[in-house]
DNA sequence: CCTCATTGAGTTTTT
DNA sequence: CTCAATGAGG
């Protein structure tokens, strides 16, 4: 049995032998975290404390799941299948499927993906005749869903004044129009179960006694009502362990509350906290350098980093005059570690928004160096695999108006907007689906042929593909329905054609591989012999096939296949680890993103994202930065980010000479790093645009633009602290930097 | 009903 | 710049 606890430190063996009791570990970066976890886990069942079906293990992403089940499975020589390990919405549907009656859903609910709800807001918004310029349909879905993520129904909601009243009666429309539809969103899966548990006192007191270990994975990163479905699902006799790091969180802006990991030590009575914070992945320079960045926020919780590892390299600081050279900059390195031996794999390219990814990929495609970009379209986001689920999901709920409408017309068969509306009305007219207004009140003509050859079409689809085998359903489908047909068709029709072929296969090995029986009659309860479960009968492998779809989107880029060079953003480079890492655009405005210093918290959610960067490198990390940046089809002039100066200087190595645009003045012969700028004026009253200047009140900044001329010039300039403003000449104290 | 042109907006993202 | 969402004309 000591096998499986080889190996680990002191405070790794503390956490995952812990007696009986709720703890929360401070896992720091590349602390071991997963490995705690799942080496806890097997500890559990193999010291014989606990049954495999008594532990409940919740993550965020399906990745973190598989790979805690797979460590899992490494350990021990136990059947994984039937173990509750899955993310929250994924545990939340399969309950909500086993007590779907309970819990006032059909058993075949379908699951919005955030794409499908906010059509369906738009849709919702549209019947109530709400005015979409001044209350954005994505706001709308913001308000929706965060008050969800309280815990708040529409009746719960207190408005104070009357905008946010608008988006309450939108709420209000859109909730009953899912239950209308039988459909749900992410976050309603979350409150529903969370409900369900708490007014159902036998269900609830049947999972609290059957879960006795809850591990929760990224802990920093839960929202309010996760940490309600968690209070609810632990019983007296239930001990949680909460893992995770405040400084890495960085999901606050959709609704992650670090304040959850204060709440859970006086909740759960948690008596020691376990500090994780010997570091196996980077060298001292790097973790220096990221402990003494993180140290400038106020709230945390107090953590270091340290590792037992030699000092390694300083970190590689380059200042590039532009975001093309900056570029070429990095994919000159990139060749030179590749030809060192690095792999391409090994080496990663991080940015702070997707928009910086064009420049880089630019470079390195004229380069020919091989890379992959992460978080472009998933596989079940694509729109010809949209059409095609929103066929079956008709098939499988004819109630679904948002899959109707989605394929209703396409491909075209004549049903315009004209069409539509009429069904629209009929059917809010009397509050049942498009389907049945399209049925029990067809339109005349032209139009009513066409709407009657739609639903022969539905219909004789269902009949056909009933009983089938699911793959076969799938291929029926997509071959009726004339999707196939029409790709093939389209000029640049190729790639969704091979798609649509490859959802056969998706539908395939859903079926061999374990994932249908993970969305089907939980086996462990019908093992206990528990009634509640036991009576459902199986949810269908349609059903349950769309729900992964929805659950689970797909990787985002097809197979990972050659050596490539990995482009991400920082927030998905989160949980990796690279040889190299390269941090780009690190400017003012740009990292720290501008849009953040307005928030509460923005600056310090921004140093968080800027440490998780700099602690997914190993051995070398590279800092850049461009003076200059095309942005939006405009030239920016940005400032260096002030991260760069909340790392001690002494760890830094500075590739090049900082040529910083100079300050005499306009008449200056000195050449300028900055590109010309079309058709505005580059001087205005001896400023000059791009030139550093200092502000009596504001302090230092940059010119980024400039117009009129003699008493009417102006100057906008970038302020390190305090953002864009634009200064009349006139009045301003402006003076060179 | 479909196609092309214009307009406008534009962090971060998993489920 | 680039994508998505509207509107005019075929």
């Amino acid at each position: 049995m000591s096998q499986i606890l080889e190996g680990l430190n002191n405070e790794q063996l503390e956490a995952v032998t812990l007696p009986h009791s709720s703890a929360l570990i401070l896992a720091g970066a590349g602390s071991g975290k997963t490995r705690v976890l799942t080496t806890r886990i097997a500890w559990l069942i193999q010291s014989g404390q606990v049954s495999p079906l008594s532990v409940l293990a919740v993550t965020f992403t399906n990745k973190a799941a598989r790979e805690m089940l797979t460590r899992i499975s490494a350990m021990l020589p136990i059947n994984t299948r039937g173990m509750w390990v899955g993310t929250f919405h994924g545990l939340c549907n399969r309950l909500l499927r086993a007590h779907h009656r309970e819990a006032g859903l059909p058993q075949t609910f379908q699951i919005l993906d955030s794409a499908d709800q906010l059509s369906m807001i738009k849709r919702v918004m549209k019947g109530l005749g709400v005015n979409d310029e001044k209350y954005p349909p994505r706001q709308a879905q913001y308000f929706i869903n965060s008050n969800k993520e309280e815990g708040l129904r529409a009746t719960a909601v207190e408005t104070v004044d009357d905008f946010s009243r608008h988006f309450l009666d939108v709420y209000a429309a859109y909730e009953s129009q899912c239950n209308r539809e039988g459909v749900v969103d992410f976050a309603e899966l979350l409150l529903r179960c969370s409900e369900l548990l708490q007014k159902n006192e036998i269900l609830r007191s049947h999972y609290q006694t059957r879960f006795r270990h809850i591990l929760v994975d990224e802990f920093q990163d839960t929202n309010r009502l996760q940490y309600m479905w968690l209070k609810l699902l632990a019983g007296a006799d239930t001990t949680v362990m909460a893992v995770g790091d405040d400084d890495q969180s960085i999901y606050a802006f959709r609704g992650a509350r670090t304040g959850n990991m204060l709440d859970f030590e006086s909740d759960f009575g948690v008596e020691k906290v376990i500090k994780l914070e010997q570091n196996y992945r980077s060298h001292g320079n790097i973790l220096d350098a990221a402990n003494a960045l993180i140290r400038n926020n106020r709230t945390r919780l107090g953590k270091n980093l340290w590792t037992s590892e030699g000092k390694g390299e300083l970190l590689r600081v380059y200042e590039a005059a532009t975001d093309v050279e900056e570029a070429s900059y990095i994919l000159d390195e990139v060749r030179a570690l590749k030809n060192e031996g690095v792999s391409l794999s090994d080496m990663a390219l991080l940015y702070r928004s997707n928009a910086q990814s064009r420049v880089l990929e630019h470079g390195l495609f004229n380069a020919g160096i091989a890379y992959r970009v992460y978080g472009g379209l998933r596989f079940f986001e694509r729109q010809e695999i949209k059409h095609a689920l929103a066929y079956l999901r008709l098939i499988a709920n004819p109630q679904d108006d948002g899959a109707l409408l989605r394929v209703i017309n396409f491909p075209t068969r004549g049903i315009g907007n004209r069409t539509l509306e009429q069904i629209q009305a009929a059917a809010e007219g009397s509050g049942i689906s498009l389907w049945q207004a399209a049925c029990s009140s067809p339109p005349t003509g032209r139009a009513g042929a066409a709407i009657a050859a739609f639903i022969r079409l539905i219909e004789s689809m269902r009949n056909a593909t009933e009983g089938l085998p699911l793959q076969e359903q799938v291929e029926h489908v997509i071959e009726a329905s004339g999707l196939i047909d029409h790709y093939r068709k389209e000029r640049e029709g190729a790639d969704r054609v091979e798609n649509l072929e490859e959802l056969v296969n998706a539908a395939a090995s859903f079926v061999s591989e374990e994932g249908l029986a993970n969305y089907q009659a939980d086996t462990a309860n019908a093992v206990t012999g528990d009634a509640d479960a036991a009576d459902v009968p199986e949810l269908d492998p349609l059903s349950a096939f769309l729900a992964h779809a929805s659950l689970e989107a797909g990787d985002n880029q097809a197979a990972a296949g050659a050596d490539a060079l990995q482009l991400m953003t920082v927030h998905s480079a989160k949980g990796l680890e690279f040889h190299t890492v390269f941090i780009s655009g690190l400017e003012e405005g740009l990292f720290p993103h501008e849009n953040s210093l307005n928030e509460d918290g923005g600056l310090e959610e921004e140093r968080r994202l800027m440490y998780v960067a700099m602690t997914r490198a190993r051995r070398r990390l590279y800092l850049s930065q461009a003076q200059t940046r095309m942005l939006h089809g405009q030239t920016r002039y940005n400032v260096a980010s002030r991260f760069l100066d909340e790392v001690p200087q002494e760890l830094l190595k500075r590739l090049n000479v900082s040529v910083r645009p100079v300050a005499q003045g306009g008449n200056s012969t000195a050449p300028s790093p900055a590109p010309r700028i079309r058709s505005r004026p580059v001087t205005v009253g001896g400023f000059r645009i791009g030139q550093q200047v200092l502000h009596s009140k504001f302090g230092s900044g940059v010119i980024v633009q400039a117009d009129g001329s003699g008493k009417d010039a102006r100057v906008q300039v970038n302020f390190r602290n305090d953002g864009l403003k634009w200064l009349a000449l006139e009045y301003a104290k402006l003076s060179p930097a």
